[in-house]
DNA sequence: CAATTATACTATACCGTATAGTTTCTTTAT
DNA sequence: ATAAAGAAACTATACGGTATAGTATAATTG
């Protein structure tokens, strides 16, 4: 009895660009963020990539080195908003559009890191805290600097670098009030498809209370209208 | 050879108030919330309980509906915030109190629950939903409550009960802006006690900003500090 | 020679069931 | 009443079958 499906053996073709422990990583990848570490195991990961289980514990140590190559890459690998554009007239425009891309971007892309990362929290206590960081810095980092943009558009105000810590601080608050409700959601197992029916609305919604806080000037369209407000008191 | 370790076995003692079922299902809480449900055995389970193999099975047609029974039964525990109170004399004070109690709350009693929800939504789609919703749905009902109490405080304004759906919106702002960064960073395996050092000027902070748009006239301590702030132009 | 494959193997872990024995509560017969 | 019989709930232990991490061996190919 030969070999019964691929008759791929022995060395590989010179031009398999990338090689084995590419594909390793792929299937690995593929099965951690889908399953969990602990409900995939090492031959549905060889059946997949395809690549025998001597030849993964050739490149990795073991399962937990894989899980972690696996993770680093894959968080390597992670959008950074760094290239996102700000496009629209008015600020609140291009704020929504920049909230709609980090959440499509989030959804799309990192549901799976952040969920293997907080399931596996315990059994892989520095990987996770690592990743939490390193994705919270690199985001506010990106949206830091596009807050700014928007403000410099907005009004002249070459006095801006003063207020680099506040506007971090500010930028980390535009991706929780945006960011974070859909990510929990998501990772609870929402669809995508019934979250973008509501998430323009909510986008739009949020946004309108992060400029109410930023611009004091900016009639107040969250509580009540203006209008309505009887002086309190 | 007779027992070894304890002489009871048989039959229950009427008065044992609670039972094998609320041991068994203690210590499955306590593996699956603390170390998942692939990586928690029910002969684990049944050493801890401690209850035998066929116990369990009797109580329980199997893991799954064992993991269920816990999650449920977890949940109904949780604090619900209900029965907090708002102490402090300002509504700064009030709404700081109220953010750092729900976060320690959440911290150390939920944290279990929802990594295990998050970690199991592939496994347990409808558990794990059915969680994040009615969780969102009673906090957010207490401190809407919460909030109209303080508003009603502030200034007598009996028109309120027309902005219901409004203060429910302005209620989940108030938690998605205090309690879901703590709860991410927590369920990346932050430590309480690095939290702990933050947490206090993280939630005043957030308490600003909250207010800086919900009350129009509030100086905007967000931005700038108020002493700094120099005629804005 | 170097990389890889197929295959078989070891050792363990785990779910769920089966068997037999023990203790306590409840019912029934006297 | 009280003693015998039975039912109920549990324990300890072992077993079947499967899955899984990791290793060993020999064959194959560039």
């Amino acid at each position: 009895m030969v070999s019964r499906r691929s008759p791929k053996r022995g060395r590989p073709l010179k031009d398999d660009a990338g090689g084995v422990q590419v594909r390793i990583l792929d299937a690995a990848q593929q099965l951690f963020l889908a399953k969990g570490y602990r409900s995939s195991s090492i031959d549905e990961i060889s059946e997949l990539a395809p690549a025998s289980k001597p030849t993964i514990y050739a490149h990795f140590p073991g399962k937990q080195a894989l899980f972690a190559a696996v993770m680093s890459r894959t968080i390597d690998g992670l959008t950074d908003f760094h290239g996102f554009m700000l496009e629209g007239r008015t600020v609140e425009d291009k704020l929504t559009s920049l909230g709609t891309a980090i959440v499509d971007s989030v959804i799309d892309e990192s549901l799976g890191v952040v969920r293997a990362t907080i399931a596996e929290a315990q059994r892989f206590p520095e990987l996770s805290r690592n990743f939490h960081d390193a994705a919270r810095e690199r985001s506010v980092r990106a949206v830091s600097r596009l807050l700014s943009e928007a403000d410099r558009e907005r009004a002249r105000d070459p006095e801006a670098p003063i207020h680099t810590r506040r506007r971090q601080d500010t930028a980390q608050i535009f991706l929780d009030l945006i960011l974070l409700p859909i990510l929990l959601r998501s990772l609870h197992g929402e669809r995508p498809a019934e979250l973008r029916s509501e998430l323009a609305s909510f986008i739009k919604d949020r946004v309108g209370f992060f400029l109410s806080a930023c611009e004091p000037d900016r009639p107040h369209r969250h509580k009540r209208a203006r209008a309505n407000r009887p002086s309190p008191s």
